[in-house]
DNA sequence: ATACGATCTCTAGTGACTAGAGGTTCAAGA
DNA sequence: TCTTGAACCTCTAGTCACTAGAGATCGTAT
């Protein structure tokens, strides 16, 4: 049995991130000591583990929350798990594409001025002020 | 002179998020009718594209603050426009670089089930369950 | 017994909006 | 001129996943 300070130090999520996964359902109230104290077992420290790791790959709350309910029902079949984890991959995608077509946009802004003029002859300024210097839409 | 409604009609802008602008000082306060209404004008329409075009590039309302700080001053350098687009540019390709990471994980752990099995079996959720089963840290 | 770090609950703040309530104004048609 | 109804007004609260802080209590080492 460990307190919630320790179980931090193990997982590396924060105390009030621990108390507030609780709060949301992710993780079971644990015991407590007489002094109203969290107290917590290997299966907490599992469970926090496996959260944390969800988290880190971008899962919402949410999808967590599914994922755990569906690990609670072994005989349940695994297909919710790889749908989650597939809408979690096609999010990802996505965000690359977008966040590619953003990069090639700030190139080639931040290429059309060397910062060493004044702000009124500034491409930077220009290019924010006026799309149609861009090359397509975003 | 045209409405909030017109405004966000050429902008795509909508209009709560006007008078969010407005209220976090990247608009001007525009004229009011009689009864109260905004009243904008060709600036006003120009500044909003200007902060349209920055959010749809990730500008952050602080870095577009800035922006429209250094727009107002055009005998200013113009370094700190490129500084903040460079900075912006960095961020896009930090995320990049992360979304990647978590899309070659993600496609890991989905090709590993074929989502025809039993929750017990899972692979996606056994990969979440002990961070061992990943090729390196996230 | 005392000190002091760890823990407790509760409230509020973050960023960039979005939603809704409840009331007022504008503009077009009768 | 009157009426209708869409558009507008302000204000509060909610979103997501935390983070920060206040003020009080607990646990443990000395």
């Amino acid at each position: 049995m460990f307190s919630i300070g320790e179980l931090s130090r193990r997982t590396n999520v924060k105390v009030p991130t621990i108390r507030y996964y609780e709060e949301s359902g992710l993780l079971d109230a644990p015991e407590r000591t007489e002094g109203n104290q969290r107290r917590y077992d290997a299966a907490g420290l599992e469970r926090l583990r496996f959260i944390k790791h969800a988290r880190d790959l971008g899962f919402s709350i949410e999808a967590i929350a599914a994922l755990i309910e569906l690990q609670g029902h072994p005989d349940r079949s695994c297909a919710e798990a790889t749908d989650i984890a597939s809408s979690q991959l096609s999010d990802v995608r996505a965000k690359i594409k977008r966040l590619r077509a953003l990069e090639k946009e700030l190139v080639r802004i931040s290429k059309g001025c060397e910062g060493d003029g004044v702000s009124e002859d500034c491409y930077v300024l220009a290019s924010l002020a006026d799309h149609d210097l861009c090359e397509r839409e975003h």
